[in-house]
DNA sequence: GTAGGGTTAG
């Protein structure tokens, strides 16, 4: 039986409800314990409301915490407590707990489980890349009757993108007529992703193309997702009319179609047409952001061109941007390409001033700059450094830096890092082995849907 | 309460 609800709590549950931005997480949780303090009783929905406030600003473990709160001040969690909960979990990767909060709590708490928390944790599978999850939790909706909506279908075609599978991704969207389910814009915007992803540029363009029939309008995010389909295609020129279809279906291009379009024309070797579409930003509304910026130089860098490349990453502060460690790793790269690798190095010993933390790439084209302007013994300075640095080198920078040695006879050296890299293997069979654990709990989740289903 | 688009190394 449900206590009388006074007024004041249902002012304060909307209160709760309107924390719905990534930053207001902290907002619904004073108003929840002030609530608490003026003597007003707190609900369902108010704990529920705090969940879902802390799955929006990323507090995956504040959400579980209201959870289990809920049950030591007798709440009952219902379905809406356990979708924001698993949900919470969806974003912060952890799709054990979110597959647990599904398949072991709810059914331990008499809690049904509805589409829309089946659909929380097929995120949960797609965000953490397991696809096999994510569609053994589809038909496991489909054996225990839980009728699927659209955005089950359009998480199940994330996951698949994700893991490269664009035919499956396209089965599931063929599927959908035939349960029922009427495709969004944001499932065509899945399927579309997830044929660019695969590197199908002609499928995903179909099925724009098939939107209008189907009556589903293409939104922003449509066309960022096909001009990025044609960028993994090579196809510049398509990349570029799609920009300019643009405002023609009254769709307002932003920073992510921009970026998308630079790329796809870096990735063609056509870096005056991306330094143009840089230009000519300001006569649109977009600002150039850090990600375009690093689109321009990774540009600069595929066309041979140091100096532009050099002279964006100078630009961007008086942008008001902040370099990262992208930025700073495609200048690096433009510096290899261009055979300047003492400019390489350069940037290199520059970035702990700029606060950015050379990662990985950053050492491993500064490496290969070394090793292409025969700087054997700087590529294996910066090895050593990199160890200092704590970042770990990977099959990339040992190949780099052993094309160095090897480059200028330096067998010795070769062979010495031949061994070093045994240490590394180590380090990779660890590695292995980690993923091999996270497989084998894959299976036993596996298991124990289908033991759900045999029920 | 649940779903979608962008940038870095060989």
């Amino acid at each position: 039986m449900e206590k009388t609800v006074i007024p004041s709590t249902i002012s304060y549950n909307a209160a709760i409800s309107a924390c719905d931005t990534e930053l207001q997480w902290h907002l619904a949780l004073s108003l929840l314990s002030s609530m608490c303090g003026m003597g007003i009783s707190a609900n369902k929905i108010s704990y529920s409301a705090a969940i879902s406030a802390c799955s929006k600003g990323g507090q995956w473990q504040l959400a579980l915490s209201f959870l289990r709160s809920m049950t030591e001040v007798s709440l009952m969690p219902n379905e809406i407590s356990y979708s924001g909960a698993i949900s919470a979990c969806a974003k912060a990767v952890q799709w054990q707990l979110a597959l647990s909060l599904l398949l072991r709590t709810m059914p331990d708490m008499r809690v049904v489980q509805d589409e829309i928390t089946y659909n929380a944790a097929i995120s949960a599978c797609e965000k953490s890349g397991h696809l096999q999850l994510a569609l053994n939790l589809l038909s496991l909706m489909h054996e225990k009757r839980v009728v699927p909506n659209e955005m089950t279908y359009s998480a199940a075609i994330t996951a698949c993108g994700k893991a490269g599978q664009w035919q499956l991704a396209l089965n599931l969207l063929d599927l959908m007529p035939e349960v029922m389910v009427v495709p969004s814009e944001i499932t065509y915007n899945s399927a579309i992703s997830a044929c660019g992803k695969g590197g199908q540029w002609e499928l995903a363009l179909n099925l724009l193309s098939l939107m209008p029939e189907a009556r589903v309008v293409p939104d922003r995010m449509t066309f960022s997702a096909a001009i990025n389909a044609c960028e993994k295609g090579g196809k510049w020129q398509l990349a570029l009319n799609l920009l300019s279809l643009m405002p023609e279906a009254m769709v307002v291009p932003d920073e992510l179609a921009y970026s998308a379009a630079i790329s796809a024309c870096g990735k063609s070797s056509q870096w005056q047409l991306a330094m143009n579409l840089l230009s000519l930003m300001p006569e649109t509304r977009v600002v150039p952001d850090e990600i375009i910026y690093n689109a321009a130089i990774s540009a600069c860098e595929k066309g041979d061109k140091w100096e532009l490349a050099l002279n964006l990453l100078r630009l961007m502060p008086e942008a008001r941007l902040v370099p990262d460690e992208m930025a700073y790793s495609a200048a690096v790269s433009a510096c290899e390409k261009g055979g300047q690798w003492e400019l390489a190095l350069d940037l290199l010993i520059l970035m702990p001033e700029a606060s950015v933390v050379p990662n990985v790439i950053t050492f491993s084209a500064a490496i290969s700059a070394c090793g292409k302007g025969g700087q054997w013994q700087s590529a294996l300075t910066l090895l050593i450094l990199m160890h200092e640095a704590r970042v770990v080198p990977n099959e990339i920078t040992y190949t780099a830096v052993i094309s160095a040695c090897e480059k200028y006879g330096q067998w010795a050296v070769t062979v010495s890092l031949l061994g070093k890299q045994s240490v590394e293997a180590l380090h990779i069979l660890i590695e292995v082995r980690r993923q091999k654990l996270e497989r084998t709990l894959v299976l036993q989740t596996a298991g124990i849907m289908h033991q759900m289903s045999a029920d």
